[in-house]
DNA sequence: AAACACCTTAGAGTGCACTCTAAGGCAAGC
DNA sequence: GCTTGCCTTAGAGTGCACTCTAAGGTGTTT
């Protein structure tokens, strides 16, 4: 059980990404996979907790560059820790300002539709533009 | 004042798009600007506002694909007033999930990075993986 | 014996949204 | 008269992250 085996196709269901992916993320140098005698790939429990982790720094944005710059450091042991520390503060900090940004833009967004309502139920005067409608929100 | 013209290049200065940019919108339909006697663009006050309401848009995630659709709906009048309000509802919607997914990365991100500090500080034992780490956060 | 899942390298193709170049030309200002 | 800023069409190039094909191969299963 702790040493369950799983070929590429399997594991490439498991975790959600192609094997294309997967082969293409192992050249790239974010994923190691293990060989058995016939030279095939084969993933283990540890390896799907590890591809999950790369998902969760891909969804908040991380590109491949920096992924990789990661896991290099990884591999150079303990002594990079602080750099990796440094590494995931500033792509967060990137997330969290991209994050705050879109949520600007859907504010925008929101009243567009608030407006498109105000006008199809008329609450919004006809002559009221949508650019006049925004002025009200501005704080 | 009302009637103050811009030319292509102020004009990108102005919203922020390379004039590479402003030509290929207009050619996409997203935009529309005016021509003077010699057939140069100008854009007036109102063109600020427009490109900056698609600048929101786009800020959203919303695709080109989307803006062309929106554009062309507003462009055949009051009667398309719905179908805009829901194509910009689903935008809305699209948007807000993958930022609540994203902030569910970020989560683990932020817990990554506190456990980089608990392992620097001592705080967190030495024998504890951040998979165990992570164990203690699951609600 | 054929089908299936895997292996390799190398390179082409995809989708999106630009971004830029080429190669021609016009009009205004110094 | 030359520079600067603009115009056109058409098409090539960029960056990112895949995604797929080609063309060869091995080993297991039916």
């Amino acid at each position: 059980m702790a040493d369950k085996r799983y070929r590429i196709g399997e594991f490439s269901k498991l975790v959600g990404l192609s094997t294309y992916t997967l082969r293409y993320y192992e050249d790239q140098g974010l994923i190691l996979s293990q060989r058995d005698d016939n030279g095939v790939r084969y993933y283990v429990e540890e390896d799907i907790r590890w591809v999950g982790f790369i998902l969760h720094l891909k969804g908040t944005g991380m590109q491949l560059n920096d992924l990789k710059r990661y896991v290099k450091l990884r591999a150079e042991g303990d002594t990079t820790i602080a750099e990796r520390r440094q590494l995931l503060q500033r792509v967060k900090d990137n997330a969290e300002a991209e994050i705050a940004e879109q949520q600007m833009h859907l504010k925008v967004l929101g009243h567009k539709i608030d407006w498109y309502d105000g006008k199809t139920a008329h609450t919004i005067d006809d002559s009221e533009s949508f650019h006049d409608y925004l002025q009200r929100f501005q704080d």
